[in-house]
DNA sequence: AGCATATCCTATCGATCAAGTAGGATTCAA
DNA sequence: TTGAATCCTACTTGATCGATAGGATATGCT
């Protein structure tokens, strides 16, 4: 489950939306308030306004400003927004997956890892993830002692 | 959660030598098998040696198998010999961010799924890939009828 | 009108990596 | 000694990632 720095970028960038809703904020400010190169995150804002996740305004006293309120947009939508899908088997959906022989089993694997997946990124609005109240699922996973260490 | 063609080529290969295990099997017979390029099939159990997952033996005769039974192999040691770390955002490790203003909750977020992650991959065995019985998790996981329809 | 401040568009760039190939050296059993 | 296998080093090719450059276009204010 490898997050770009284009992934990273846009959930902070969203985050950071969420928290001045419905206010618009300038690819500026939101580059300088997490500390990210200016250029970059208008890319990246470009990105998001195609998929109908912000909106835009042109002009002085222009800028960004989500398209739905933020209890109403899920950090998956943004993932799925600047990278693709959340999951995928070299290049393939989970599902269009096939093998021969012992490995034939395998689509079931990558459809649950995909659901696993699924279960925090769409179960997670940019409400939550902004105030940190995270829905008790998500407390749960990072509860255990040994989700916090490598592995 | 990208998977690599490493990591889906290793998973097959982990797969196939599970259910002969313990016989030894050329890297041809495995990549024959599996319909992979027999070169990077080499490569890859060159990898899954040096983690210590599987054992080579050289000469006529000789070939891959499992270094340990496939009950006690998880899919999970497979993916992070040939790939990294399960779960990595913008190359860190997800207890390794850290961010200011509206984005400070976002690591337990990044942990919450490094462990959905790992509760796949981690929980399931070589044994059970091999032969389709999979945790009740994954079962559950795979159930809802959504889980196998593309977003 | 003119200016400052924005978004927005196109193009480019360097570095890195992924996937796969090539060729041969080495090992081992029969 | 021969044949089948692992193993090692190197290379190629193409794509992608992260980022930057420069300017065209829109908007509000004075």
């Amino acid at each position: 489950m490898q997050v770009s720095a284009r992934g990273e970028y846009a959930v902070r960038i969203a985050v950071t939306l969420a928290q001045g809703h419905p206010r618009t904020i300038s690819a500026s400010s939101l580059a300088a308030a997490q500390a990210l190169p200016r250029k970059f995150a208008e890319v990246i804002l470009g990105d998001l306004r195609r998929a109908h996740l912000v909106d835009s305004v042109r002009g002085v006293e222009g800028g960004y400003r989500l398209a739905r309120s933020p209890e109403d947009v899920s950090v998956g939508e943004v993932l799925r927004a600047v990278d693709g899908p959340l999951a995928e088997v070299r290049g393939r959906r989970p599902e269009e997956t096939s093998y021969e022989g012992a490995a034939v089993n395998l689509p079931r694997l990558w459809v649950a890892a995909r659901a696993a997946v699924r279960s925090v990124f769409d179960e997670v609005s940019l409400a939550q993830a902004a105030t940190g109240e995270f829905p008790l699922r998500i407390d749960e996973l990072t509860a255990a002692d040994d989700a916090w260490t490598p592995r």
